[in-house]
DNA sequence: GCGAGACTCATACTAAAGTACCAAAAAGCT
DNA sequence: AGCTTTTTGGTACTTTAGTATGAGTCTCGC
């Protein structure tokens, strides 16, 4: 608003050519346009982007279970996650049980899904 | 270009307020300006949303494999499958293990994690 | 009309995944 | 220290998942 006053004093007085004040509004809101949306876009897909630790503490997950929770997106099988976080297998499966009951989940698979869909993962 | 030379004859000519043929250049520029900032934005950000079809053509999964890849990311089991798409266990069977091959996946969760590497879901 | 994939389904297994229940360390809190 | 939750692990089963193999049907292009 400021640029623009100025701007059509300055033709007013005279002492400036015409197309060149509105080549220079034109620029100006050329850019303020594209400042203006890329705000507005980005606020909007972070929204998708990040994990809800709220969530996790929600649903009370607790670290191991929820580190479990993350290989299994990463589609490892208990035994892999077992030798990658040094359990045993009947541990990782405790976690396994316990992941399900908490996200209301019946398949691993299904875990997965919902856990994206509660932004965790 | 030619709605700026428009408005700068227009002025000359005398027969418009200055100042409103500022506000106009100004207000075009700046929904220009958003449009086509939001233009190169979905060229870049289509990538990570958009489903690559010419991957499953490439990877040779058939129409109906893709379907049960699909129903396995939503969280369903083999049983739940076949009654979604009237089919017997024994079919999604074959279809998961058609799948997992295609996809050099050994789980169908490590099918799913692959598969949204490759934009495929 | 015929051959190639795709789709369907069955049987028979093997291998994972998941449940139930229990129990002992380990870690955190007050 | 005492209590609670978490973490760990075991046994014993049941249920899904996944593999292998074979075979009949369907569809589409040529």
């Amino acid at each position: 608003m400021l640029l623009f006053k100025l701007s059509t004093y300055a033709v007013v007085g005279g002492n400036l050519k015409i197309e060149l004040v509105i080549a220079a509004v034109a620029l100006a809101f050329f850019f303020i346009g594209i400042y203006l949306n890329k705000k507005s876009l980005s606020s909007k897909t972070n929204n998708t982007s990040e994990v809800d630790t709220d969530k996790i503490a929600e649903l009370g997950l607790s670290k191991r279970e929820y580190e479990v929770l993350q290989e299994i997106s990463r589609g490892l099988s208990n035994r892999e996650i077992a030798d990658k976080l040094y359990l045993s297998e009947s541990t990782v499966k405790t976690h396994v049980s316990n992941l399900l009951l908490k996200l209301n989940a019946q398949r691993r698979t299904q875990a997965v899904k919902i856990a994206r869909q509660l932004n965790i993962l």
